[in-house]
DNA sequence: CGCTGATATGCGCATACACTCATAAAAGCT
DNA sequence: AGCTTTTATGAGTGTATGCGCATATCAGCG
């Protein structure tokens, strides 16, 4: 059993997970490497000052880090932690519905 | 990049284990193997109608099940997927301090 | 120094949701 | 059937937070 601290630790970092907006800004910089804010309103469509406390999120968390281009702030992500929860979350609702699709099929 | 609907479906995962007393329950039922509401109420404090719509949810996910006894309802969790995310975030907490440390030692 | 453009932040609003109390529903017992 | 025990659920409250608007801060340029 994970102690009280480290269970409050773990749902604070899921809880980062658990709002699209940041999961897509999370994926967008993976995906297209580093992106300035810029980049980030045209290709989610947020408000700048909305991707801004956003990022400022994940980077408290070490998610994503920037770096500095004279007036331009560029950001990155900063490991595979995230792609490689999604991705067993991702197997988990895959086999969730063909379980599904079994038991309809056998049903 | 994953489609708006993927990442909605993950952020939704991602939210249910954003609460401490969601995780807690689960790995308490982890821990034990099965146990009735009653024994989750002695084991976490929580009030009992609490208990019962954290499980409802956490059921609907797939992430515990449940068979009935009488009129008690014991509950088990159902697949390990819990334990492999909470597993790869504390990896990378520990990185996070070591690191940290690192650059105390250095600086 | 003022001006312009890029990013961060105070404020307010709206919504989501954890949590409780009271109550309903379900299952066994007499 | 009523009574008891266990679990589920309707209603209400309080808090947290996503999100935008306006504004402050910061970095470069004339």
């Amino acid at each position: 059993m994970p102690s009280p601290q480290l269970l409050e630790e773990f749902s604070q970092f899921f809880r980062l997970l658990s709002e699209p907006a940041r999961l897509q800004l999370l994926c967008q910089l993976k995906h297209s490497g580093s992106m300035d804010v810029a980049g980030l309103i045209e290709a989610t469509g947020f408000s700048q000052s909305h991707i801004s406390r956003q990022l400022g999120q994940l980077q408290r968390a070490g998610l994503v880090s920037c770096e500095r281009d004279g007036v331009r702030t560029i950001w990155s992500a900063d490991n595979d932690l995230v792609d490689d929860l999604c991705n067993l979350v991702q197997n988990r609702l895959r086999q969730r519905l063909e379980a599904q699709l079994q038991s309809l099929a056998v049903g």
